[in-house]
RNA sequence: GGAGAGGUGGGUGAGUGGCUGAAACCAGUUCCCUGCUAAGGAACCGUACGUUAAUUCGUACCGAGGGUUCGAAUCCCUCCCUCUCCGCCA
């Protein structure tokens, strides 16, 4: 959510800002509605006040023992004018906030302005592409001849599309990915490692900007109605981890906080139904360990070099060839101030892959959560900025492993810092 | 799931219809006294929105949402959460 008070007062600056990510405000309906609101909100306050002065004069009228009646009488069409006034109010407000809870956040000048993916700029490039003196298979070929190592038959009917099932050496690589994935933020990065539920409410949702937009995205555990309180399956870590400071005033000492969790994540992919259909690329269920911090704002655009950093050191450490992305104005999701994005080399699909997305939220989701600090002598709490990214998505990186480090005679290398790991297996063998 | 008790400001905790935006204590901030590895005294000390020259004034908020009333932290209803006992269970 965007500062109201930036919104209201630059208004022209921010449509056109908002325009460069595709976004049209609707500036007419906004200048609109504050003006009224600004009208309405005095009235009413005004007739509060008028009815509180006259309550309290009947209280002290009945303290004193005079008769109150005429005062009753006085006050008696008060209050149906008060009803109305707060009615027109509470739905005038109810519509600035439809309006408001739906405008993304502002790119920073420092985003390349464009359309969509095309225009995203390469920052960096870590390794050189993987290649091979034979037909490189990609992950779903490999693992077929890996004791069926993903088994999406078996997923599907267990429960549908876009879900799968890991086999032996397959399965034991893909959580000591995560295993790996955890140590390394906790001991080399100071991250504090965090159990969080999967399961979470709508205010959480509605805090890091799933909601009211893209609901649709999720699994529901019963139909999302306006006034439902059904709970939803968590797309990312960073919901639960986000809102562990929702509500709250955070003391300065405590800044930086830096999370990292493990876990599953679900989406429903409603709007990508053709789109990579074969393999891990994209399912419904998958696991990601997430990078969360919460900091203070003159650190927040250092905080993300950092904490992209921590993501690409893992890709780093598995010795997977990654280029580093700034993504457009476009292509940015709906609470990002700026991204990063981690492209992995796939060499099946001869192009990389998106594997992490390293996000500065500035004070977006903060102003949502109200997630606030209070800096040492000052009056006033302010916004916290937070970030969060993937540090990594499980599931892809174990495609990037058995796509990279295949052999001609369909066994696949264990990266050295997985053996410790998985027993000190140090190849995967073919079956 | 059953029975009971509760949810008040950073913390503890008063407050059952008006003089309570909220006692008291602790923590915190500032000042005074004192000079020493302590203590004593005083003041300040919630958040948001609007308004103002202003820390001025106004409004709202005592788990959330409704209701009763001229007036609700206080009464009623619904929901959420916490605690105790029982049941069940990984």
């Amino acid at each position: 959510m965007l500062d109201p008070k930036f919104l209201r007062d630059e208004l022209a600056q921010t449509a056109q800002r908002l325009a460069t990510r595709g976004y049209t405000l609707d500036v007419d309906a906004i200048a609109a509605f504050e003006a009224q609101r600004k009208v309405l909100q005095a009235s009413t306050q005004d007739l509060q006040n008028e009815r509180n002065v006259r309550s309290k004069s009947i209280g002290k009228a009945k303290a004193s023992g005079q008769d109150i009646a005429p005062l009753l009488a006085e006050v008696g069409e008060l209050g149906d004018k008060l009803d109305a006034a707060k009615a027109e109010l509470t739905e005038l407000l109810a519509n600035i906030d439809a309006i408001t809870a739906g405008i993304p956040n502002l790119p920073h000048e420092s985003v390349p302005v464009g359309k969509d993916e095309e225009d995203n700029v390469e920052v960096s490039r870590f390794g050189t592409p993987t290649t091979f003196d034979f037909e490189a298979k990609d992950h779903v070929d490999i693992s077929a001849g890996l004791s069926n190592g993903l088994d999406f038959d078996t997923a599907s009917k267990l429960t549908g599309s876009r879900f799968v099932v890991m086999h032996s050496h397959v399965a034991s690589m893909h959580r000591a990915l995560a295993q790996f994935m955890l140590d390394k933020h906790t001991r080399e990065h100071g991250y504090a490692e965090v159990y969080v539920p999967y399961l979470v409410n709508s205010d959480s949702l509605y805090g890091t900007g799933q909601l009211p937009k893209f609901g649709e995205d999720l699994f529901h555990t019963k139909p999302a109605t306006e006034e439902g309180q059904g709970l939803s399956l968590i797309p990312t870590a960073e919901v639960p981890l986000t809102n562990i400071v929702r509500d709250s005033i955070i003391d300065e000492t405590q800044l930086p906080i830096k999370m990292t969790a493990h876990t599953p994540c679900f989406r429903s992919e409603a709007g990508s139904y053709g789109r990579d259909t074969r393999g891990l690329i994209r399912q419904h269920q998958f696991d990601k360990v997430e990078l969360v911090q919460v900091v203070k704002p003159e650190d927040s655009f250092a905080a993300l070099e950092a904490l992209t950093g921590h993501a690409e050191s893992i890709l780093q450490a598995l010795e997977l060839p990654y280029r580093k992305m700034n993504l457009c104005t476009g292509d940015m999701g709906f609470g990002a101030c700026k991204t990063y994005d981690l492209e992995v080399w796939l060499p099946a699909q001869n192009t990389y892959r998106e594997i992490s997305s390293c996000s500065n939220m500035v004070d977006f989701q903060a102003r949502r959560m109200q997630a606030r600090y209070r800096a040492k002598g000052a009056k006033k709490p302010e916004l916290v900025h937070t970030l969060n990214g993937s540090g990594l998505a499980v599931g892809r990186t174990l495609v990037a492993v058995l796509e990279n480090y295949q052999r001609a005679d369909g066994s696949v290398v264990v990266p050295t810092v997985l053996r410790p790991y998985m027993n000190g297996l140090e190849v995967i063998p073919a079956q």
